[in-house]
DNA sequence: CGTCGCATGTAACCAGTTACATGATTAA
DNA sequence: TTAATCATGTAACTGGTTACATGCGACG
């Protein structure tokens, strides 16, 4: 599932721009399971225009570059049907943290609060931000359009809240213990 | 954090062959933080060899190829602390599978319920194996170099059953959802 | 006066994946 | 007999990142 495929993606829950679909994986809904710069958008974006998946509208617009709009057409629509019916390949996760605090006793208790608590606030900013921006209606009738960004939304959040629980009640303890651990060291 | 990186850390651990080190990145504790095939682990146990970081035993075997046992030296082991005082990337996640639910309205209920059931087994084993490999001794006695790897691993396993449990408790109210949708759209 | 947001793009680079090459042993 | 485990490696490919190029308006 490459860029083109996401971007096929955002484009059918509306048009949207180069910059706007970039958005999309930064703020928006697709955010916590996609990514790609604007190095890689740009030239998805022409290549699917030039295999007729998508139609451009250019928008002049003053003393900034033409907004381009893209829309999914229905031989996009169907590329994309294509993809979801294929096997999804694993999920991929890295994490330069996590590979850090594996050698918290390489590390100053310091050290390790300035990074727990940058995750810490990452997560808070992250659940905030996605508690404002949530898919179903605020009536309750959600569509059927809004099904699944709602599962994967509630997923998302789930997810999140269970790092930052764990981060906020182990915290303290890896600090402690690894100070404790240096100290014997020292003293030995 | 390149593959490089990865690896000395994993040697940090004790000496290993690559074929071992994939092992690590698969099943062992790095597994859910940090991965490479081996085609960018040989590389780059050969770079990190000519560039004295780590020492390479060879070790003949009974008709196979010469096991190669790497240790990291204390040029290597400088250079990890070295990629530990970095400030580290974000961490990055993608995943196929939220993408397709993300388009639940387009996909069948059976569809669907294989998808999440493979994923629900999925991290079921996956539970299961981690609770098999925890880092903490079975007296409760923990080292000092097996509190960041029991921190690691606590947050892996929350996150993990976090995952599962959301699909647990949602999955059945999503199928309910979109097969009423679906019906809603064919009776029109 | 700086930097953020808007807006698009290209080119060089690089890291990692995939496929290939080889081959014995063991369990299903 | 088929697949998996052990065991190492190379070469081609591919995809995405980074850096560069351009430029105005708004906010602090």
């Amino acid at each position: 599932m490459d860029v083109k495929t996401t971007c096929l993606g955002v484009l059918a829950k509306g048009e949207a721009s180069g910059y706007e679909i970039r958005k999309h994986f930064e703020d928006g809904p697709f955010s916590h399971f996609a990514e790609g710069g604007f190095g890689s958008i740009y030239p998805a974006l022409n290549r699917l225009t030039a295999d007729g998946l998508i139609d451009c509208s250019q928008q002049a617009q003053d003393k900034r570059p033409d907004k381009k709009v893209y829309r999914l057409n229905d031989r996009g629509f169907d590329a994309l049907l294509g993809a979801l019916a294929q096997p999804p390949a694993e999920d991929r996760y890295k994490s330069d943290l996590l590979f850090m605090l594996f050698f918290a006793d390489h590390l100053t208790p310091a050290r390790l609060a300035l990074l727990i608590d940058a995750r810490i606030d990452f997560y808070r900013d992250k659940l905030d931000q996605m508690r404002n921006c949530a898919p179903t209606e605020p009536d309750g009738n959600a569509t059927s359009d809004s099904l699944g960004p709602a599962f994967v939304h509630g997923f998302g959040m789930s997810v999140y809240q269970a790092a930052l629980n764990y981060l906020e009640t182990h915290k303290a303890r890896l600090l402690d213990d690894v100070a404790r651990a240096q100290n014997a060291d020292a003293a030995e």
